[in-house]
RNA sequence: GGCCCCGUAGCGCAGUUGGUUAGCGCGCCGCCCUGUCACGGCGGAGGCCGCGGGUUCGAGUCCCGUCGGGGUCGCCA
């Protein structure tokens, strides 16, 4: 006897049709992705997490798309149904009013829609197989980033979003009214991590970052997803790259391991990573791309020269750049040892955007009050970050991966909005 | 923020040197079609041409402003 009864009726998920043997009873939950009438017969495609599943509608409505539905009916073997099977003799329930009609013609193979509609509509643009598999990406992309550091000895930390001061890198923050006092949302977990390198050694973070700058570019926003790490008793950055590639390198196996079929859904390519990755000296990139050897930093332009080196030199996506000067890095920057116009940090260069800053910090008491005076302000106002370090630190490093950035090189977006669920930027506040 | 380009129906677009009833494809609605899979056929509805001002006998079209979108540069993840 088949049940027809919905809470006794145990769920199949659309993309396990076609495994389960013709003549059982099954049940879909889903919406409804597309309609099909035709004379005598209305083709019922439902969507899920999983996938599409056809139902054969012989007689009756058919909500129309979008609407969610239970469906309780029985596979059935069909060599002309996708799949090889179709649910028949279904009973349908809207689980909703009937749905209005879709902004995008949603169960096109490929979406089309200008990026602002895409944004504006994004509750409902998300859905569409191929954009919902470009945050698939990201997904299992922080997976393997959890997990490559989960079992090598770090602790996941969670800190304040709210700060007191707006110092740091000296980029643009937020105010906010905190209880009627200024406070300011954090730019980066910087100086907490750190800290917490004084506890747990090792330690990473996935949490917002918030940047008040005015920078109207594709690979800019208010707010964005941070992968921050930092860990102690290394003997300078050169250790901390070691591990930004195993980090890089699990991000990776994170993504074919998790959302493959995303990977063959957006075209993403995935990188190979090196076993070592190219590096190379501020000083030395200058030259290399031609710019004056007195410029402080590397152009977008730069960046891109540099990534096409690494692909034709090294056949490497990727490529570090170490010993920034100085004079362009944060207070807490180790300098290179023997030369301190440089730095003991670094950039790594994504198939030619900047996705990672990263380095040595400083750990001595002293170096920080010299650092601090250097830049014409008191320890003082540093206090209760400067506790950690007065009470014993180990000679410490850590890095920043930009989750966006990433998604975008690997999916090819020109865009990072295009793979950010709900973007923040100097317009948008909504959806 | 500087510079360049763009705002026309739900979506994607066309619209000639300024000319009177603003078009196309898809979607949507109705009817038809023996199993489709981007189904197919016939018909229909749907637009203050982003907003405000100006030039002109006349503006979707030209000019100014403004808001929004895209790109690029500065800067950054």
């Amino acid at each position: 006897m088949i049940s027809t009864d919905p809470t006794t009726q145990v769920r199949t998920l659309c993309a396990d049709l076609a495994t389960t043997p013709p003549g059982s009873p099954v049940r879909l939950q889903g919406w409804v992705h597309r309609r099909r009438e035709l004379a005598t017969v209305t083709f019922l495609v439902v969507r899920d997490r999983s996938g599409l599943a056809q139902v054969v509608v012989r007689e009756g409505e058919v909500p129309p798309e979008e609407t969610t539905v239970d469906v309780v009916g029985i596979a059935t073997a069909n060599a002309q149904a996708p799949g090889g099977v179709e649910v028949t003799e279904p009973a349908i329930t809207p689980l909703t009013e009937p749905a209005a009609t879709p902004p995008v013609e949603l169960w096109r193979p490929a979406l089309n829609a200008s990026l602002s509609t895409m944004l504006d509509r994004a509750p409902v643009t998300w859905r569409h197989p191929a954009q919902r598999a470009r945050w698939e990406l990201a997904a299992a992309t922080l997976r393997g980033f959890r997990d490559t550091l989960d079992s090598a000895g770090f602790t996941e930390v969670q800190t304040p979003k709210f700060v007191a001061s707006a110092t740091e890198s000296g980029s643009s923050v937020f105010e906010v009214d905190y209880f009627g006092r200024p406070a300011y949302l954090a730019q980066s977990p910087q100086f907490y991590k750190q800290q917490l390198v004084g506890v747990f050694e090792r330690v990473y973070e996935v949490g917002p970052v918030f940047r008040a700058e005015p920078h109207d570019t594709v690979r800019h926003l208010a707010e964005y997803v941070s992968l921050d790490v930092e860990l102690g008793f290394i003997d300078d950055h050169r250790d901390v790259l070691a591990v930004l590639r195993e980090v890089i390198a699990g991000m990776v196996a994170g993504v074919h391991q998790h959302a493959a079929a995303a990977v063959e859904r957006t075209g993403a390519d995935v990188p190979r990573v090196p076993e070592e990755i190219p590096l190379i000296h501020f000083r030395d990139a200058l030259t290399l791309v031609g710019a004056p050897e007195d410029e402080p930093d590397l152009a977008p332009e730069h960046e891109r020269a540099l990534g096409a080196w690494a692909l034709a030199e090294h056949g490497s996506d990727f490529v570090a750049v170490e010993g920034y000067p100085m004079s362009k890095r944060p207070f807490y920057t180790h300098p290179w040892p023997g030369d301190e116009r440089w730095s003991n940090s670094f950039d790594l260069i994504f198939r030619g955007v900047e996705l990672v800053t990263g380095g040595q910090r400083l750990h001595r008491p002293s170096a920080y009050h010299a650092a601090i005076r250097a830049r014409g302000e008191d320890p003082a106002g540093y206090a209760s970050y400067l506790q950690a370090f007065e009470h014993g630190m180990p000679p410490h490093g850590g890095f920043a991966i930009g989750l966006e950035r990433w998604t975008s090189r690997l999916t090819g977006a020109a865009n990072v909005r295009e793979v950010t669920l709900f973007p923040r930027d100097l317009n948008r506040l909504t959806p």
